[in-house]
DNA sequence: GCCGTTTTCGGCCCGACTGTTTTCAGTCG
């Protein structure tokens, strides 16, 4: 069992816990200790295995916690899970993503009128028996049968591109509004999270009002949810998702900006130190709990001064290593889209993708790259047209007249995206592959086969002396596909070993690999490179997903290959060649 | 259930908004 599945068993006690109205200190600690594995760069396997070292020592993690997590890992399941899950039905645990009902209200209808299931719950409120409660009314009732199209809905979050050009769009409109002073994103969209489940936008205005007003006039906004006097509004657009207005004072904004960015595990942490030494913060401010004295909160860096601490870019605040890297001075600079000098994943028109070498090539100049490889795809990927090894080489003597064109302006590197091939081996010949500038090695075949059999291959493929690279390593699809079952960690140990770089693909449905392997990889001293893996010119846009991961990661610069000068990435990359 | 420079018990981040219970509980982020 993985670190992902063993924090979703976690969770899910949590939520079962407070469905039984246990000691909600109880339940944090188990989404604590689930966040806590989730966001792990290495196997609890890995740990458990290792004699010197103890579960319990995680933060978050007690002896309760690191002796259900060894039973998770040993048996695959929990008793005490399983006793949950047979005492609570899972229509009641469905009601919770109805939204304004908790697990206090969610129990009481369960329990009081019976109701088990999310139809259940429409019959009864459609009958008018839930305003017969205590505590609950027509206006409850009308928003829980309101509720209950968005729970069908619910999972619905967006991809962090489509998120942000949603919020590009508001932002535009909100600018309209001569009354908007100034607006910033904060929430998961700022942190570049993979994908977002809401926007948080935060305004400074002249006229609260008015910019209140504007905010419920943007043309998608579907459901108004919420609007207090002065300091919030939210809404709906299309069919759920939710986007909130703060209006804050323009001393308070940096105090506002750290406290709606999160994570919510982040701030939990920041105001225990903060707590710590008598002070206290909130989304106004820096206060001193001796004589309530504020001591800032125009900027984030305020605040994160005021505990002794440097400011900490948003995409590292998970409460991850983050504390301890700026307790000690040592938080990374991270890698930034203007430091990507080449993209070495992308297709043509003679596999799958929609342009020529010359429009892809075109394309990245235009981005300010200084070098590309063209990798199409590998025969065995005949749906995509894949080239066998005549056709390739007839690709590369096409590069080869390219190149006087376009030297001094671009680099196009002579690649190919090699399949893994089902019973392993790569799909192209070793005399082919070893001609080419740069061999990406893809698995999209047999993608069900065991875990033994998958790691065998890509550690197969990274034992090929042509090889450079492994593109997205898991295989999966946010949302769509779980990863298949890799041993990563082997997977890494051989990456190290042979010298080889792993893929961060910026594509916005793989972001494979995510952050945490990410990380992993940056700890085994393996260099990571971004591709856009671009099927057509626009797609190379999409580079800013991919470092996204990069920095949830902690990468600088000099960890991700395709930010080196083209010299340096064929230094590396050499050796190997050199070989043959 | 976790944790400890307040250390083995007694705390555990903080505030806004809504509906309904006229003083607050539940939910949310």
């Amino acid at each position: 069992m993985d670190n992902a599945k063993i924090a979703e068993c976690f969770d899910e006690m949590a939520e079962l816990l407070e469905l039984r109205g246990e000691n909600m200190f109880r339940v944090r600690a188990y989404r604590t200790g689930a966040s806590t594995i989730r966001g792990l760069d290495e196997s609890v396997a890995a740990i458990l295995a290792d004699p010197h070292r103890q579960l319990a020592d995680l933060p978050g993690i007690g002896e309760t916690l690191a002796q259900k997590t060894k039973v998770l890992v040993e048996t695959g399941t929990l008793p005490q899970l399983e006793e949950l899950r047979q005492s609570i039905p899972a229509g009641v645990v469905a009601m919770l993503g109805v939204p304004g009902l908790g697990a206090k209200k969610a129990m009481r209808l369960h329990q009081e009128l019976a109701i088990g299931s999310l139809q259940e719950l429409r019959d009864a409120c459609e009958q008018g028996r839930v305003r017969g409660l205590k505590g609950f009314g027509e206006k409850t009732e009308a928003m829980i049968l309101k509720g209950l199209s968005i729970a069908q809905a619910a999972g619905l979050r967006l991809s962090w591109y489509r998120a942000s050009l949603l919020a590009e769009k508001i932002a535009q409109h909100m600018r309209g509004c001569a009354a908007v002073k100034k607006l910033a994103w904060a929430g998961s969209l700022r942190r570049g999270k993979e994908t977002v489940g809401d926007l948080d936008l935060l305004v400074v205005a002249s006229d609260r009002d008015a910019a209140m007003d504007r905010f419920e006039s943007f043309p998608e906004v579907t459901q108004r949810i919420a609007r207090g006097e002065d300091k919030k509004v939210s809404v709906r657009v299309e069919r759920s998702f939710q986007v909130d207005l703060r209006l804050v004072e323009p001393d308070q904004f940096g105090a506002a900006l750290q406290y709606f960015t999160g994570s919510k595990e982040h701030n939990v942490h920041l105001r225990k130190l903060a707590q710590q030494q008598g002070l206290k913060i909130n989304e106004y401010g820096v206060f001193r709990e001796s004589d309530q004295a504020r001591l800032g909160g125009a900027t984030e860096e305020e605040i994160y001064h005021a505990v002794g601490l440097p400011w900490i870019p948003p995409e590292l605040r998970e409460d991850r290593h983050e504390f301890q890297w700026a307790a000690a001075d040592k938080l990374p600079r991270l890698v930034a889209v203007e430091n990507i000098r080449g993209d070495l994943h992308m297709h043509t028109s003679a596999s799958d993708g929609s342009a020529t070498i010359r429009e892809m090539a075109d394309a990245a100049i235009a981005l300010g790259l200084q070098y590309i490889a063209i990798t199409d795809h590998s025969k065995r990927v005949s749906m995509a047209h894949g080239l066998d090894e005549s056709r390739l080489r007839e690709q590369w003597r096409m590069i080869d007249q390219l190149r006087d064109e376009y030297e001094g302006r671009l680099v196009i590197l002579k690649g190919i995206e090699c399949d893994i091939l089902e019973e392993g081996g790569m799909d192209l010949a070793d005399d082919c592959l070893a001609e080419a500038d740069w061999v990406l090695a893809s698995l999209h075949y047999g993608q069900r086969q065991s875990r033994q059999q998958i790691t065998d291959r890509i550690i197969g493929a990274i034992e090929n002396p042509h090889v450079d690279c492994v593109s997205h390593p898991t295989g999966r699809l946010i949302d769509r596909r779980e990863p298949y079952d890799v041993d990563i960690d082997a997977v890494m140990r051989a990456a190290a070993k042979h010298h080889k770089l792993l893929e961060i693909n910026a594509n916005p449905a793989r972001l494979d690999l995510h952050d945490v392997h990410a990380a992993a990889a940056k700890r085994h001293g393996i260099p990571l490179v971004i591709n856009t893996d671009a099927h057509r010119p626009d797609d190379l846009g999409l580079m800013m997903c991919g470092i996204n991961q990069a920095r949830r990661a902690g990468l600088s610069p000099d960890d991700v290959a395709n930010c080196w000068p083209i010299t340096k990435l064929r230094e590396w990359i050499g050796p190997k060649t050199a070989a043959h």
